[in-house]
DNA sequence: CCGATTTAGTTTCATTTGAAACCAATGGCA
DNA sequence: TGCCATTGGTTTCAAATGAAACTAAATCGG
């Protein structure tokens, strides 16, 4: 009986319900939003500093002389936001932005001694934040996972 | 020597430095945000529908009659966000917003019979998108990873 | 039963965010 | 060389967001 074997299907994809807490696209919101809360709680107000402007400061830690375009490639920002947090960082004396060598229009953005010095501040403050998040799991867990997110991050870039 | 043995160590925490594409709040904001737009953008302007409004949809649709603070509670927004979506979708007769019996202040929010469509529609695109990524995973890998996402969520809401 | 407190939801206002328009310097290339 | 398309970055304007104040109904204590 063919109907009824499509009847079947059909209620089988039908019963693929979605339910949002089990939805994994909202489960990664969520725990994206916990922890980013939570993290950025620990240095918002004590040092006055957004996301967007930590990220940067985390990334000309690593990596000094970048310009504002690959501080966007680099954070997964778009330049206006790029734009604006290093403008305000750049006020506040903790990011310095010269003209590129090769390219006028360009900046080279570096931290300046008290940026260097915050980086120095937030930093062990971030990684701990993160050691807390991952003692919920083995050290194998934490590997395993990490691998998986990788994956993911890959497929997420052909969505 | 002690003091060899703590400069040692002491470089080693250094060493422990925050690279930020490794950073896991990083890797899981980056995750979620691609993710998120990558669905969003497949009925955010064809149905003119933002996420906060489709979550609400999605509830709904699983658990008709509750109210605006159970549906805050159910999908993790607050209640402002809730009020104002709730209001659109309402406007767009989406959804009816009924007097509570028990309480004249609440209402008991219920998808229209547009509201039980749309979401009859947008449920398996959100679906498709969810096994498009998750393909990148093995059965298992899923599984394990889907536990540890809850282990995660549990330990991140104590940060 | 009456006033004080709490709770459901909305509104207001200030801030953040994003898209698109914009300005200025660059890199072809005719 | 001089024009045109491109690229780095900023500005503008509208929409999204969040905190706090607010309205109205319900509950609690006496």
């Amino acid at each position: 009986m063919a109907s009824v074997a499509l009847r079947k299907a059909a209620k089988e994809a039908a019963a693929e319900r979605l339910i949002l807490e089990r939805f994994l696209p909202y489960r990664l919101s969520i725990l994206s939003n916990r922890i980013s809360r939570a993290i950025a709680a620990r240095y918002a107000k004590t040092f006055d500093l957004t996301i967007p402007e930590w990220r940067i400061i985390a990334v000309l830690g690593r990596r000094p002389g970048l310009t504002a375009r690959q501080v966007a490639k680099a954070t997964e920002m778009d330049k206006v936001a790029v734009s604006r947090a290093v403008a305000k960082l750049v006020a506040a004396k903790r990011v310095s932005a010269d003209v590129h060598d090769a390219d006028a229009r360009a900046q080279s953005l570096t931290l300046t001694a008290q940026g260097e010095a915050l980086h120095a501040r937030i930093a062990p403050i971030a990684l701990e934040s993160e050691r807390r998040l991952l003692a919920a799991l083995s050290a194998g867990e934490r590997a395993k996972f990490d691998a998986l997110i990788d994956r993911l991050l890959d497929a997420a870039r052909e969505l």
